[in-house]
Parts: C-alpha cells; structure tokens; sequence
DNA sequence: TTTTCAATGCGAAGCATTTCCATTATCGGC
DNA sequence: GCCGATAATGGAAATGCTTCGCATTGAAAA
C-alpha cells in the first residue's frame, strides 16, 4: 500500500531506537540493510534483499540479512507476508496502511487493497466465537484484467520466460 | 466443518472413479491411506496420517502417503490447508462445506466458520479490481474464550507439555 | 500367464531458513 | 584513545518438510 504521510520520526531514528531500547548494537550491515529496505517499494524475499545488499557490499552474509529483516520485524518497519509459493516476503509496515493482497494465479500481479467493511465481519465472526481477535490473513486469488484476454502462451507479465511468483495450485493457507 | 449429508456417490467410489479417469492403478497402500484418512476428522499433516498408516501396515513409506495425499486433493477428496506452522495440513474435501478458520495463539485450537457475508465481499473486492476470483484463504487469529481466563502456566490444552499447534507470531500469510 | 508400465519405498536431493561457532566489532567505562 | 565484555557477523553445516531418482514390485489388460 502507498506511504501515507511522514510521521513525526523516521523510520531510521524508530530503528535507532528499537536498537538500544533491546540492548542492541548499531552495525554498518544493519545502516545498509535497512537502508536498501526503505528505497524498495516491493514485496521483497531475504534473498531478493541480498542481492541488492551484494551490489553495494559484497561482505555481507545472508544470515546477516534473514536476521536484520527478522528484527526489522520486530522494530514494526516490516511486515512478513506470504503469497503461497513458500517464500517469505518483506513489505514496509510504518507509516503503511493495513492492507491484504488480490494475486493473480497466471502472471503472479498482487494488488493491494483494503476493506473496512471485510475487516468488520472478520472481528464480527471472531467474537461470535468467543475469540479477542489479534491479526489475520485474508488473501484473494483470481485471474486478473490482463490475464483474462490474453492467451498462455503470449503473456504479458510473462513474456521473457519470469517465473509467477505465485504458483498455480488451490491451497488453502500458505 | 461437519459433514453435510451422503452424496450418492461415496468417497472410495468417487476415488476409484478418479483412479479410472487417470489411468491409474488401484493398490493396497492407497486403500489404506484413504480409508484411515477418512475415519480422521482432524486437520492432519502427512505424518500424522503416516503414522496411523503405520499401525496398520509398518511397509507403507513416508512418499507413498506424500502421493496419495495429493491424489486425495485432486479426486476431490482432500484439500490443503495451511495454519502458518509451515506445514501442509489436510481436511476432508468432498461433501464437506467450504469454510475459513479460526486459531487461538495460545493453544493452537482450531475453529471452523463460514461466513456468507464475508465470503460475498471478497468476491464483489476481486470484481472491483477486475479480477475473477478462483480461491481465497481467510484466517483469523486470536486468543480462545478458555485462554482469556487461564494464565499461560497452567493451561487448558496445553497442560501436558503439549505444543500449540500455531507458533504465536504475527505473520500474514504463511 | 505374460507383458507392460504405474506404484512403491528407500535414500538422496531440494529449498528456505536456522543454528553453530570461531572471528570481528561495537560501545560503555577507564 | 584503549580495554574488555559481549553482541554481531558470515560461512558451513544442520534443519524440517517435501520431492526426486531409481531399482524393484505388482496391477491389470491382453
Ligand atoms: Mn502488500
Ligand atoms: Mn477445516
Ligand atoms: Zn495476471
Ligand atoms: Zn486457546
């Protein structure tokens, strides 16, 4: 979902802060990591976040960086999310709506949206079942505008041979 | 969900029927699987029916109920859910209503609802971003009407050491 | 029966993620 | 600025769930 408006901090001072506040220790890999995070707008794995960390320090590890987003995580500037192909992704969680996602089971295309009216029901229904409810998942799978007029073979997302990130297959969860 | 009423066709019909149309071959083992699956009315993972298989028949191998789980899923039979543990779990499928769950943080219990309003919604959101919806997959978690009242020491369900089915960790998706 | 080729079961491989642990680096105190 | 305690790092190995490869077994059509 799109960035709504700054916040009185930042999301580097809200980091800082996680930091000492867990007795931690400020680290140029973490500086980068986070750094790499915010300017990427996408759903994005650790090894997505490891390549683009690659190209501006070849030193760092991938433990290194499964590691920061788990504490990125933790400090509420990310959000773990999963589109059912059993890869973890990233997205930007401070100062970002609360939002759920609508994957198209051809091209992989995730679209984000929000719905009061859904969130509603959904507390709605756990009360009914005596439960105080705490988060949930809500994702839709469909076949997208595109994808609906085109043929398999000639594809528009798919044209030079990308993998959907999502693979096609009805399973409930993931 | 609690099961509807007979079809006219029973699931080892409808299984061999399926076997048939696939050209496949009807074996020991896959009677086997199929009948203990269909006494379980929990949502199990592929090692808990391999155990139970294994009572029965200490021959039968892991891959085997591995394979015969994903046939159970294509004839119908069986559908894969995800609790966000990481691990496939499977209910039954076939005269059986399609329904979203519900699982407390605290002790891992599993409550099965549906909700037609809900269920409405998601569909008229996929409509409104010009998608035609397949499958969905709605979880909601929260904390039970029995873990409200019980300190996490001495709890319910999880009194003998047990472990909750769902680690408690906010992921979305999963 | 015989023939054919699907099915089985074992061990090995995949894959994303975590753990181990020896080495390095941060940061509060001197 | 230098130390020392200990957090952080990174590479390899381990993990946990699932799938593959392949030699062997067995269903079932002829
Ligand atoms: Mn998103
Ligand atoms: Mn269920
Ligand atoms: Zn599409
Ligand atoms: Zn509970």
């Amino acid at each position: 979902m799109t960035k709504i408006k700054e916040g009185y901090k930042n999301e580097k001072e809200i980091f800082l802060e996680h930091i000492q506040k867990a007795g931690l220790r400020r680290t140029a890999q973490r500086d980068l990591i986070l750094e790499i995070f915010l300017k990427t707008e996408e759903h994005l794995t650790s090894e997505d976040l490891y390549w683009l960390v690659q190209k501006q320090d070849p030193s760092v590890g991938h433990t290194t960086v499964y590691r920061t987003l788990k504490l990125l995580t933790e400090a509420g500037l990310a959000r773990e999310v999963r589109f059912g192909d059993n890869k973890t992704y990233y997205e930007h969680h401070y100062n970002h709506e609360h939002h759920d996602h609508l994957i198209c089971t051809e091209c992989g295309k995730v679209v984000e949206f929000f719905s009061p009216e859904i969130e509603a029901m959904q507390d709605a229904t756990a009360h009914k079942f005596g439960f105080v409810p705490t988060h949930h998942s809500l994702r839709l799978w469909g076949i997208c505008e595109d994808c609906q007029q085109t043929t398999h073979e000639s594809h528009p997302s798919m044209a030079s041979g990308a993998q959907p990130r999502v693979r096609v297959k009805t399973v409930v969860g993931s």
